[in-house]
DNA sequence: GTCTATAGAACGATAGAC
DNA sequence: GTCTATCGTTCTATAGAC
């Protein structure tokens, strides 16, 4: 070993998002992310704490990313949100389930827990609303079925080969449609 | 140690439900299941081969469950695959990523594939067509939507004390029914 | 059929040399 | 700031006693 990496912090945060896609959170380890930059298992503790302090920024750059996707993709509003959402996780692996991590709840990030805040707040900019109630019902069913297409898809289920992921974008944003169509009428389970 | 089990088999794959639901397969392993009750770690492996195949027969018991409350539910439909994969999934955490998981594709289990086929069968049955592509397409949304909302409630982004897993499923159905409403036109993504 | 004991691997984290 | 080396833990799986 005799590596010199001008920043290998962000070195460090890019191999992170490399292990996490091809493997999610079951696949990352510290030691793995040092593994795969050639470093010994013991350089990464120079930048972070722990093993937590890591994922947390993973996290928090991981939600700047994905607010910054959301608010470039042309589609706009919750349709922006499900197209963006599944593009971005697909690639870099760390969709909400990795951003809000429960693990990552009881570590002080203030960095982490500002870009958090304000992806959160722009979802609910986006939703049409009317009331603030009724745009986090709408923001929490677009993530839902967008994560779960993401899940599904990385988990094996659709056959990745056969269906490009302009494809499994192209669902969930037309199931994101269905999902806030007007003149659907809201009522019990029964 | 001193457990004299009458059916340890059974009591392994309750164990692992267990286990399945409070933490997902991060936190599955053959120790855990053994050290739940009170066995040995190598007691499991007189009735399973190796790790792959306890999941196996985990799956396959999570399969055929799933499909029982599936057409046990008087919703009927895709509303019905919406509801109970929710309840079932969120109380067994046995859902299609540990159904179909990846590290089971190798593992030569006729009862686990018969479970899983008869599921996959039924699901698309219960899918108003008209073609088969798209009651297949119509399945994917539906399961999409109900595994998003399941694994971002198990992740805690919902708060599971002031959100009980009645309202989830109302959701997770209240949005599947959007889903397959007629009268939208499913077009591209511009 | 379950136990004790153990081998071997991976991981989180630390100490100390350079 | 990175390295080597190491400790303690957890896990999968096997061997052999009972």
């Amino acid at each position: 070993m005799s590596y010199h990496h001008g920043d290998l912090r962000s070195a460090l945060l890019a191999a992170s998002f490399e292990l996490l896609a091809e493997g999610g959170l079951a696949k990352f380890s510290v030691a793995a992310v040092a593994r795969r930059l050639g470093v010994s298992s013991a350089a990464p503790y120079r930048h972070f704490p722990d093993r937590a302090h890591l994922l947390s920024a993973v996290s928090a750059v991981a939600a700047r990313d994905l607010r910054a996707a959301i608010l470039a993709d042309p589609a706009g509003g919750l349709l922006a949100v499900a197209g963006a959402y599944v593009r971005s996780v697909v690639r870099t692996g760390a969709g909400f389930p990795v951003i809000f991590a429960a693990e990552l709840y009881a570590v002080p990030d203030d960095e982490r827990r500002e870009h958090t805040r304000a992806l959160i707040s722009t979802l609910l900019e986006l939703a049409p609303g009317p009331t603030h109630t009724e745009a986090f019902r709408q923001v929490e069913a677009t993530i839902a079925v967008a994560q779960g297409y993401v899940t599904l898809y990385c988990e094996g289920f659709f056959d990745s080969r056969s269906v490009p992921v302009d494809d499994l974008v192209a669902r969930a944003v037309e199931a994101a449609r269905a999902l806030t169509q007007p003149g659907r009428t809201p009522q019990g389970t029964a």
